[in-house]
DNA sequence: CTATACTATATCCGTAGACGATATAACGTC
DNA sequence: GACGTTATATCGTCTACGGATATAGTATAG
């Protein structure tokens, strides 16, 4: 599977784990085993990972500064000395809009061949 | 990664050379090569599978009983005698509707986080 | 004040999928 | 009959996935 590189398009399309970790982190930032929580979170539990997939991954996506971990700590109360915090970077946060803009078209298209309900129709909150 | 097993859901998510197979096959059946074309118009030619790719997994989902060899062939005059037909079967396409169901909602999750242009709000086609 | 349950990070390792390279051959056409 | 395209298939390498496991700090309760 190969793409045509055009801004920060290459290195799609990203795995599940790497995209969730992203959108996770699109929030603001967060340490690892929150973002574990998170994404289990969005999912309704239906996708849980698991540490090495998590940290697999994180590593991975800090080589490719996708990410970076953050200096600034949250207030040192609520504080949890183990904690490592993550925050997207600008390249991150383009390659997360870029994945984002595909799997929209994507979806479209399984809209057009009849494959989603009536439901997803791109609005929300209702009756 | 690990999925709560409930109807077709297990086995997802689905890597993005199965989806955009199953996708491809939604419109009817196609063989091999077909898909690999088809697979580059969808996305505009920015993702292009490899043989490789593509023949591993249709091995893999005939394996997985995504999708059959298809019996049929179209009129014997624009026939090739190479040619592969494959279809999806009940199950690939309950697996289809439901990863693009999952896709869906991350879709919208993301458009919730402002990661998504006005674009892709379910229209399309501009300059 | 310690047992124990949960939070948190990290690494190891087997399995398996992704994908380029390569091979083979039928088809069309010039 | 040579050449470009269509078409399928396999092999090999590289890498990610993800469960198992290890380790330790935190919080709570008994």
């Amino acid at each position: 599977m190969k793409d045509v590189d055009l801004r920060g398009e290459h290195l799609l399309p990203l795995s599940p784990a790497v995209f969730h970790i992203l959108l996770a982190l699109a929030g603001g930032e967060r340490h690892g085993y929150d973002i574990m929580r998170e994404v289990e979170t969005i999912t309704d539990g239906k996708l849980q990972m698991g540490p090495g997939t998590l940290y697999g991954s994180i590593k991975r996506m800090l080589r490719d500064s996708l990410i970076a971990e953050a200096d600034e700590r949250p207030d040192p109360a609520l504080d949890d000395s183990r904690r490592r915090y993550y925050e997207l970077t600008d390249f991150g946060r383009r390659v997360l809009v870029a994945e984002s803009g595909r799997l929209a078209r994507l979806v479209e298209v399984a809209r057009r061949r009849n494959l989603l309900g009536s439901a997803n129709t791109s609005q929300e909150g209702e009756p």
